[in-house]
DNA sequence: AATGAATGAGGTTTCATTCAT
DNA sequence: CATGAATGAAACCTCATTCAT
């Protein structure tokens, strides 16, 4: 259906400006998630609070399931990139793990929205007509992988003990992601600074080699 | 919209036909859900899948929010009462925090309809004529009420270490989901079986008192 | 898509009151068009003609674009089965193509409104997901097999000399087609009468064998 | 919207280069109403296939409308240019009979394009702002007009027999048409070559003079 | 002259809900 | 109890048109 006309694929080298209204239409979108539930996120709503016209949302994206599409990957690189950023300033893999773990916190507490938003968007399927893609049971891969490297490298230094890498990577995220939900589903219900520590420690138990006398 | 007025009186004792058909319309609406989405699942399209028409819906649930409520408390109940049951075969407290693990894992297999349509749930806020009810921000303190209490008694029997109550109840709770929430979004993603092996040593290790020699 | 259960591949018996109700939608829908043009026929203005809910439209029939085709079927058919009645009451080939010509005209005459929409509707292309069916190319086949027929038997009989077959029966439905076109476009501007006389007997007159001398 | 007040010297003289690019915007709509359809033909999709810009159309037409009715005007001015550059090559009114038809047809087969943009018009209404012109209403006029003047002089001339100039011109016109909107429809359920030998012969037989022994 | 971002009206469609049968 | 035709609000989307650059 799209004809491109330029070899490489790309279909237009994006304006400035278009950028920018991209960006800001999809964190309009995600507020207005977090705060109404995607449900009520109708493409009307979220023009609105952005004070555009829902015209705009149309022009800018290639219907509400690409607008959907932009907003996962904004809620899944936006952390990642922070983590990331965060891991690599530690040399040592048990620093750089105990750093993911502590990143990952910091980042929701600084953007409960995106979680709340995430939390929603979670499970749904995208519509039929769009091809049946794998977004959803893609979007973890990237973080078991990563974590994965992180243990990899620690065994090798006898930081950490010898654990099935894909199995405990997923362990890691699924305590992290736990612990959040419980954080967005009731804000009070649960001691994050508590149960950040205890997350940590719980982690770095696991995985500390077992004659360490060093406890965290 | 809800009469809560009267506590349970006055407003007629279901009729056990009408009970079976109101588990009939739940039990295909969490199969919709679980197979088509949230999204796609209409009342049209539950009671095509049921082999009934839309009104007998209407005529049953006082509107689709009333049925999601129902949905949402089946999805939670069903778990925690097969959970229960197997807790409460066991008598010390470390081997019943085992069980309340490996039942909940055990349950998940056998149920993963369930589950994806939870995780299609999840995060959901109900319309706002509705009231604007807490049920999702509730829908986890009874299992942290539950963990927190075998681990209180662990505490006392010794066979637990002094580990802050609610905060690991959280965490425990947390790691399953995690790994539930991975195993929704790509079954092919986990191994399972490992997992729960890893995510129970997790557990138990974490919990077991600093002197303790016997690993699980 | 579209499941189909019982094994004689009819997806339902459509109620008679079902079938009033489609009957009636179709027939507003040929008047709106007739009268305000297929552009300005939303389902909204064909509602609104009938005196109900545009939900009502979308209720019968499975989008616009089969209610369109449901349109083409009843414009080609009514004339169709009108003709043929009219064509069955004779018994000679020759009068039977003059009956065929003289039917067209005179069911044009009583139902105009039939005509403007069809000239509206023709060579409109269906929407791409409809999967390009070739209704309009086939719209004439019947006709043309129909009139073939017809001259087929008169020249058995030695009625009519030996034209050949599909062309002429192509170049008798393109004289009714064509002056039916301008009386569409313009009422005022041909005198219908006349045509019809005229176009009769330049038809039998191409079709009559050369010796004939009885001309019409 | 249109002003008819001043005759032609107010509306500045078009600049070749603004003309050139007229005449490119309508052929490119032309081509997308050929090949996509009418209702697929928004500014936008023929802009792209022109390579240029939306604004360029609104720029040089004061709206579609006026587009549409430069496409109509050129549909109905270039064959009939054509036509007339034949017909004039001939001197006697029988052979200019046969050229007028002979001509059409070669126009057709080289400029299929247009027939199906035009069958895809016929019948279209204005939008009711544009004053409810009567465009299509005067389509054949000058068709039915030049047409009738040939006839009127082969009468004189004795080499037509004394028919009614208006109906038979209608009548020529639309055997033409006819062929033309089967063809349209379906370019392989016609031989357009036997058709228009046919038509030729059927016009020219039934123009004759009864005594006229020579037929074509 | 040309661009393309933005608008906003209007179209089709879906769907929870109601109600006469 | 059950049906299914009907409703009407609201959603997404398209598109002609405008206008600052």
């Amino acid at each position: 259906m799209r004809s491109v006309i330029q070899p490489d694929s790309q279909k237009r080298r994006p304006t400035f400006i278009e950028e920018a209204r991209r960006r800001q239409i999809v964190q309009t979108a995600i507020r207005t998630i977090a705060t109404r539930g995607f449900s009520q996120a109708s493409l009307a709503e979220i023009a609105r609070k952005a004070g555009i016209s829902k015209g705009v949302i149309s022009y800018h994206f290639d219907g509400k399931e690409a607008l959907v599409e932009e907003i996962l990957a904004s809620l899944l690189r936006e952390p990642a990139d922070f983590v990331k950023a965060r891991v690599d300033r530690e040399n040592r893999p048990l620093a750089q793990l105990r750093a993911y773990v502590e990143a990952n916190f910091e980042f929701m507490r600084t953007h409960r929205d995106h979680y709340v938003a995430l939390v929603d968007l979670w499970g749904r399927r995208p519509d039929a007509a769009s091809g049946g893609n794998r977004f959803d049971a893609d979007a973890y891969e990237p973080s078991r992988h990563y974590l994965a490297r992180i243990l990899e490298s620690g065994i090798e230094q006898g930081e950490i003990r010898d654990v099935p890498l894909r199995t405990t990577a997923s362990l890691i995220q699924a305590a992290i992601d736990g612990v959040m939900l419980q954080w967005v589903l009731d804000e009070d219900a649960l001691d994050l600074d508590a149960a950040i520590s205890e997350v940590t420690d719980m982690i770095t138990g696991h995985v500390r080699p077992f004659n360490s006398e060093a406890a965290s």
